[in-house]
RNA sequence: CGGGGUGUAGCGUAGCCCGGUUAUCGCGCCGCGUUUGGGACGCGGAGGUCGCAGGUUCGAAUCCUGCCACCCCGACCA
């Protein structure tokens, strides 16, 4: 292994890159812009999931799961969203291959075999979900409906990126039905609040909510909701997404209700998503040039122990006194991984270990088990102190809570050092040229404007932040603005 | 789909312009020994259709033609 993962300042595509495939998270796979999770990487997705499935349970969802193939004729029920993802989708048009008779050996698709309609593999799934809704929505009392799936989607994407944008990719759809507009909007909110904790609390990664520019919205929704965080190259990410539907999937699939005064309503409708490009977000925030940096929360395991021996009778001492750190964090939630292999040497280890992003690490040797004492090394500020061993529950335990705020704390000053306020255009494309990150500044709210904007810097509305209502003159055209919106380059 | 680039061992590469023994080096891998508190060292070893196909030549990784794949930059995007 590299003593250094390509340098920052080098060039951050291949920086993330490398660490992505060094780090035993994920690489390219031979299939077209599609990417293989290795064993490591999806540890980490499935804690995320774990979590957020917890949160959408605890906010009265329902997992359920839906097809993978969606009849062209539904996909293309709801127009507007059926023209925005047109233009990258997987079609399936034959179900069956035969023996190539001019190339020995080989298959080619059977001519005979053509569907009568060809079948879109999901690029979302608004159209199979509320094809189905439809036969489960009659009454008021049938409402609201609050499912969440875990799925694969496909785009197929002219340029791909491991997590952040690949061919098929890992995520969880909410879609729910309501009686009220208020209730679906309501619904939108909440889980753009709830996506935002998560990054925050979990993923240790300040978020800034607001809302999508209509240009920005999601094909076939009323409004999107979003959270957008900064990466450490002063590139914005979207993070996660929240769109209240309105009536249009409910009209396009006619999904009507019978309300209490026995009127027959349309239902007013949610959708929303995150997916695996989370791990993208999570390994842009925290790593540095050792490699990966995990939020313990999320990080399949918290504390890794190395042992320091010469021979059986050393390693067997460590053992014991490892069995009974052990003992101490049971049914504690913190995982301690103890590595007594003697394949790798303990600098080695060492490396290993901070590559991976394990949150704390323990060593222990001869000088230890006379000392009663043990080395704690904290991987986000990569330092060592030594601390005795009866401490060492109190001890892990605080530093643990104490590494998932501090990297919060952290990304959050590089992001407020990177987030700056202009009110003229020469400002502006200075800053998005030179120093990169978040700008603030003033829009006058058109479509114009927000691509000329665009085109000239390359620099797009992240979204427009709740409560940061203030008077002002757009940036670039001058007319009056009663909000600053967010601009960045983005992923 | 437009512009640029690259294909040599598991990974990263030298050689190519100017053709000539057995294709270079590092990492990794295997064996033995010494080591083990920050990525060990010594000795020995295995591993190659030089992206594919054709051509030029006594001779091709090297020159020519065609094809394929991948990467980067645009347009698109969770």
């Amino acid at each position: 292994m590299d003593k250094k993962l390509v340098s920052r300042a080098d060039d951050y595509s291949r920086w993330y890159n490398d660490l992505v495939v060094k780090a035993g998270l994920a690489e390219n796979s031979s299939v077209r812009g599609c990417m293989v999770i290795k064993p490591y990487g999806y540890a980490i997705w499935e804690k995320m999931k774990a979590q957020l499935d917890k949160m959408f349970k605890e906010t009265g969802h329902q997992n359920a799961y839906f097809p993978l193939f969606v009849p062209k004729s539904l996909f293309e029920a709801e127009e507007k969203n059926a023209k925005g993802f047109a233009k990258e989708c997987a079609i399936v048009t034959h179900y069956r291959l035969e023996s190539d008779p001019e190339n020995e050996g080989k298959l080619r698709v059977d001519p005979d075999a053509k569907l009568e309609e060809e079948l879109i593999v999901r690029p979302t799934s608004e159209a199979v979900i509320w094809n189905t809704y439809k036969n489960w929505i009659q009454s008021y009392r049938d409402l609201p409906i609050l499912i969440n799936q875990w799925a694969n989607v496909v785009r197929w994407e002219m340029r791909t990126r491991l997590f952040l944008r690949t061919a098929e990719f890992l995520w969880q759809e909410g879609h729910t039905a309501h009686e009220t507009k208020e209730e679906a909007i309501n619904e939108t909110k909440m889980i753009n609040d709830l996506y935002a904790e998560f990054a925050e609390k979990y993923m240790s990664m300040p978020v800034i909510k607001g809302t999508k520019t209509e240009n920005e919205t999601f094909a076939g929704a009323e409004k999107t909701l979003c959270i957008e965080a900064l990466m450490q190259d002063g590139k914005a990410l979207q993070a996660g997404t929240s769109h209240f539907l309105g009536q249009n999937f409910s009209k396009a699939f006619d999904v009507k209700y019978t309300n209490k005064e026995g009127e027959l309503k349309y239902v007013w409708a949610s959708s929303w998503g995150v997916s695996s490009r989370l791990m993208g977000a999570l390994i842009m925030t925290h790593s540095d040039d050792n490699g990966l940096v995990l939020p313990p929360k999320l990080a399949p395991i918290q504390v890794v122990i190395v042992p320091i021996f010469k021979d059986k009778k050393e390693l067997d001492e460590i053992s014991s006194v490892v069995d009974s750190i052990k003992l101490k964090f049971e049914g504690s939630n913190v995982e301690i991984k103890f590595d007594n292999s003697d394949k790798l040497r303990p600098g080695a280890k060492f490396a290993k270990y901070e590559l991976e992003g394990v949150p704390v690490r323990i060593v222990i040797g001869p000088n230890d088990l006379k000392n009663k004492s043990l080395e704690i090394f904290r991987r986000d500020e990569l330092s060592k102190e030594i601390i005795p061993l009866d401490n060492v529950k109190a001890h892990v335990l605080e530093l643990l809570d104490e590494i998932q705020i501090n990297l919060y704390k952290k990304s959050l000053s590089f992001r407020n050092a990177n987030t700056t306020k202009v009110d003229n255009f020469e400002d502006f494309k200075d800053v998005v040229l030179n120093k990169g990150g978040f700008v603030l500044a003033h829009w006058d709210g058109t479509k114009e404007t927000e691509e000329k904007i665009k085109e000239i810097t390359k620099a797009t509305i992240r979204c427009i932040p709740f409560n940061k209502n203030e008077q002002g003159k757009c940036v670039y055209s001058g007319k009056p603005s009663s909000k600053m919106v967010l601009f960045a380059k983005g992923y």
